[in-house]
DNA sequence: GAACATAGTCCAGTATATAAGACTATGCAA
DNA sequence: TTGCATAGTCTTATATACTGGACTATGTTC
């Protein structure tokens, strides 16, 4: 009894569900960044060609996705737009972190990103490039396995070690450079990093930049996101001191939960 | 052989696909405006409560949707809002049309809207409240029957008449005061605002509103998208001549198709 | 405590969505 | 023309997603 194979959405039998279909096609037009012709996605989503242009057909009609010219295009609609921007009339704090990020940018001159956790993944959700002569940019919507930051350390580290597990892909599994992580000890990093207001990664995806990331916490005193600046590694002490005590007033400022000492112990109470 | 009864996405047999229900799904929450609870859902949208508690907990694990709080409250979740933003990015178009709402009303003072089309109805994408006492809004989002506004004329003026009764609902096709709507005198009149470079509409929706629209078109000349004044019926002409052209000449600096010259009086023949 | 209401989980049967693949359509080249 | 390649449509079968309904869990009232 309780056999349970397919409790994973990666299931691969013979058949697949067409939500799962749809999930997937979305990700890949998201991770290709463009349109892409209607006849290339049943090789590229490895799924059969009827059942593409069936529900691509349904969810063109609904709008969540536009076929465009006599090539048949295909890409994001007005709808999803629409439902995308429903998420970010809900969510004051995702809302105001994208606002920060552009005032930072403005304000320090330096690169301002916005992430949130998909998964095992960190995607940069709003970026805005400073003004130095040499650009550090990084594109909207790209996704990096999470041990790979130290804003994705934060953003773990209220997880207890099997929820760590459970949603850390094999491909989220490997550093940079390829040597595989040891999850107890990346984890006790994650817990290590619980509560502080301020995490930096150093040169850790490349060698000329470094990370400061601080949390942006919801109603319930959870990370929902960070807010970091991305620098040259050879900035001076005393300019990287200024753009931390900036970047840790910022995110106390769009921060919902009461950063108010109690900091977590809160009683939960939902509004 | 091929009956084909459900070639439509209206049919309502005792199952339902599971595509279907997620667009019913998204639809409802963004009517509704904020977070549903889960346990409201099934009742909400008339469908079986195993099936409402599965696709939720695929479209949450994937972040198209958000779980939140111990009464587990249903929104829209941040993958949808990375869509979104890869569909903007995609759409200069609708990008620049955000922009000019933005300008427009801090420019004229006046409550200025972005309006695109989904199937039968009118939905404002973006708005921007004026800087007049009593202001005029529009929630965002909010859909209205096409017939109802000048601007849903021109996104139909392209659209024959066989298109046109094809995405009008039977709910589309009354007029605010309950009358239904003659649909061949209603094409006839879209069909008339084909190539005008703007759409006024007068007390149609409540008597102390005027709408000024111009279409927006994008490379393959087709209305995309409208952008609108929303105006107390008052205004003197004097002043209503000066927002019209302001208006046309935003919308001919958005629209990509080749406003050059040719504009609207040459070929295209029609009439 | 019992009685009830509201939330959420789990399972097995069957209506049907997915998939395979034949078919049509279009374009391009020899 | 024929041959080949790429796009898209349509039909049938069967694996399974959706459903109904029983079940557990939690909270509230008497």
């Amino acid at each position: 009894m309780a056999k349970h194979v397919s409790k994973t959405r990666t299931a691969r039998g013979p058949r697949e569900r067409g939500v799962d279909r749809v999930l997937k096609l979305f990700s890949y037009l998201q991770e290709n960044g463009a349109p892409v012709r209607l006849a290339e996605l049943p090789l590229a989503l490895d799924a059969p060609k009827s059942t593409i242009y069936d529900l691509v057909s349904i969810l063109a009609e609904a709008g969540l996705l536009e076929l465009r010219g006599k090539d048949s295009q295909v890409y994001f609609g007005k709808l999803m737009h629409l439902y995308g921007a429903s998420y970010l009339r809900a969510n004051d704090v995702m809302a105001r972190g994208r606002e920060m990020v552009d005032a930072l940018a403005k304000e320090t001159g330096e690169t301002s990103e916005l992430c949130i956790r998909l998964r095992g993944k960190q995607v940069i959700v709003h970026a805005c490039p400073g003004s130095r002569p040499l650009r550090i940019s990084s594109e909207i919507g790209s996704q990096i396995p999470i041990p790979w930051t130290a804003s994705g350390r934060l953003m773990l580290s209220h997880m207890s070690l099997a929820e760590i597990k459970s949603i850390l892909g094999d491909e989220d599994r490997t550093m940079p450079n390829g040597a595989p992580i040891d999850i107890e000890a990346f984890a006790a990093e994650c817990h290590a990093s619980k509560n502080r207001p301020l995490a930096m990664t150093v040169g850790m995806i490349n060698s000329f930049t470094q990370c400061l990331a601080a949390p942006i916490t919801n109603h319930d005193g959870l990370i929902e996101a960070t807010i970091c600046f991305v620098l040259p590694i050879d900035i001076s002490d005393e300019k990287r001191g200024e753009l931390e005590s900036r970047l840790i007033e910022a995110s106390r400022s769009i921060s919902l939960a009461g950063s108010r000492g109690v900091a977590g112990t809160g009683e939960r109470s939902m509004m």
